[in-house]
DNA sequence: GATGAATGAGGCTTCATTCAT
DNA sequence: AATGAATGAAGCCTCATTCAT
């Protein structure tokens, strides 16, 4: 009768990350309090009770959905810089142009991020989660670029080479501010991010 | 029988303050949806009808503390560059360190950045008045700085003068870091402050 | 220094009177139990406090508020019909021209029996004292008249004469009719009462 | 185990209408304001929730309570009087007869009319609706019978004729009197009845 | 698997009432 | 006398969760 209804197994294969799609949208529009597993429901096609036939609690429907959205999201990331090559400098140009593509330019990690920095305190493993398996190991590529390239001569021993993660901070500002200012604040992503380049690549340039 | 309980007139004087403390500090612990007023009365040592008598709503608690742990925040931020004397680096320098004291030391506007990024959708009108009264003025300050030593030939003409935000961005990213990894990564704010205030002075510097 | 203040001890005795006439007011907007004592203090240009001096409760001033409106109500009512004069059709003619007077022209009345009416259940003995001092003896003036007049040949001995309150229906249905549809269906008072007495003139008169 | 928790859908097909018979009576007891849905709950054998899950807010229930109880109160109505046969003052008994049978006997309609009097105000679709649906059908319906009557030189051509309403006056004095003075001042219904349409029909009968 | 009616704990808000000043 | 800050009981409404179908 209801064509869309042929393929039911298929459905039912789907039906997880569908939810866990729509939750993520209401749970943008409206945090976690105030997200109604209803509007969930409604939005992914389905009934409140489906939502709990395939997750226990609300908690563990933004639990996975947060898993959900980020599991396809640095997987290439632990051996991205091994990839890289010529100089230094190039490698961390290409370094930070990848974190910017990431952090700033995406929606779903820039809502991600609001989701850590909104409800960390309710859900500590999550930001536990977060922190060892994206914020360390983009950190670490980042240390390692830059010990080798100061080891190399093509960057100075600063004393920000302790904090590796400085160079992305442009990038989180960046992140920031569409979080907080959107529609209010326009920026040229693709200026900004060669100027915040070019504003760190010569902060760590050796001298001469 | 308690002493702090002489004159009615004083305490309706405190009153209002003392409830948007004690909702600052609820606020913060559960975010705006989960707090319930009553537990801001009672650690107010008030009970739920008095905040009513001077808030009109939960969203009105809410705002009015904002505005209120706002208050005296940035009153000297207008004229702080004016006063700054000797060359452009040493008065950015001073600037930074300033904007880092108020923005990665300060646990209240930490917590207010953070209520900002979680509830910014709920309370449009907060994220507009910070961008104006907070965020826009220290860019302005920046930027004046910034052209100001361009001219003067002490900075180079870099892409990065078009977004003089870019060098406040490792005080942002500390802020996140002790919001979001708190306990879990420590930082040595001074080392860090110090680090990334040589990064940007030499990202900035003009050649020779 | 303010001159309404001068004479505090009229305003004193006047105090209790003006907060039952902003009771009523209130009341009549609002119905009883939607009506805020607030609100009537704010009307009566005192505050909360001061109705509480004067007035045990709410209830209690719902109660004096309804004697405050009915003082001066009836007070000639127990001998207008002895001093009428004339044949017995006048005088009943005149007794029910008092009654439209009294019951569907004015505002008050109309409201006291909406207050009747409405809070009847939860004010019985406001019940039971109207119906002794106003509608029973209306009912045996009327009464006294008809049976006069049937005594004596102007009127026929009809069943109605049982129940003499007949002959102010149409009184009541007016009052009703403004009371519900007030601005939806305008009446003439004027020819409505003359209409009305007309026809239960017609209906009382003795053949031939 | 229980019986009566047969069907589901036979349940839930019925379970808007128990929840509004329970409202009738609890809105009766109480008044609009003064009702609690909680015991318009219990009284339907459900929870405060369940209300809700059929109704928006409270407003909402005494205004689809007041729908239903009305329903089917009229539904003869507009035809009723065409159907009617013999002499215009015959078929205007009857019509009188069944007005009182429809508003001085019946409860329901009875405390439809208090409703419409102590909330009309904060319902005033309510009001119109009836104004609309009852009123204004019920007065077209007498005055064609009498402007029939008239012309047929039964009815005399008396003033009353503009105010056909007149004629059931007697008919809502007997609705007050019971409303207000029910168990306080019983009246024989019958004879009350036969009274006033023997006076309405002496007054309106053409002379001869 | 899926539905959606039903539950009931819990939070926001109101307001009659009190009482120190 | 009058004030108005403070109280706290109570009611409306929401929504996560359950479960019979």
């Amino acid at each position: 009768m209801k064509p869309e209804m042929t393929k039911r197994a298929r459905r039912k294969a789907e039906r997880p990350a569908e939810i866990l799609d729509a939750a993520f949208e209401e749970f943008v529009k409206n945090g976690y309090a105030a997200t109604r597993l209803e509007d969930v429901a409604a939005r992914a096609n389905v009934t409140k009770g489906t939502i709990y036939f395939y997750f226990e609690t609300k908690e563990r429907v933004f639990d996975e959905m947060i898993r959900h959205k980020s599991r396809a999201f640095f997987p290439e990331l632990g051996s991205y810089a091994e990839e890289l090559e010529g100089s230094y400098s190039s490698r961390l140009h290409a370094l930070i142009v990848f974190v910017y593509r990431k952090i700033a330019e995406d929606r779903t990690s820039r809502e991600t991020l609001r989701f850590l920095i909104a409800e960390g305190s309710r859900f500590p493993d999550l930001v536990d989660r977060h922190y060892q398996e994206f914020v360390r190991p983009v950190i670490d590529q980042f240390e390692k670029v830059i010990e080798a390239g100061v080891a190399a001569g093509e960057f100075r021993a600063s004393p920000a080479s302790a904090f590796p993660e400085i160079v992305m901070s442009p990038a989180l500002l960046l992140s920031l501010w569409s979080m907080l200012f959107g529609s209010r604040k326009e920026t040229d992503i693709t200026v900004f991010t060669e100027a915040s380049i070019d504003l760190i690549m010569k902060g760590l340039a050796a001298g001469r």
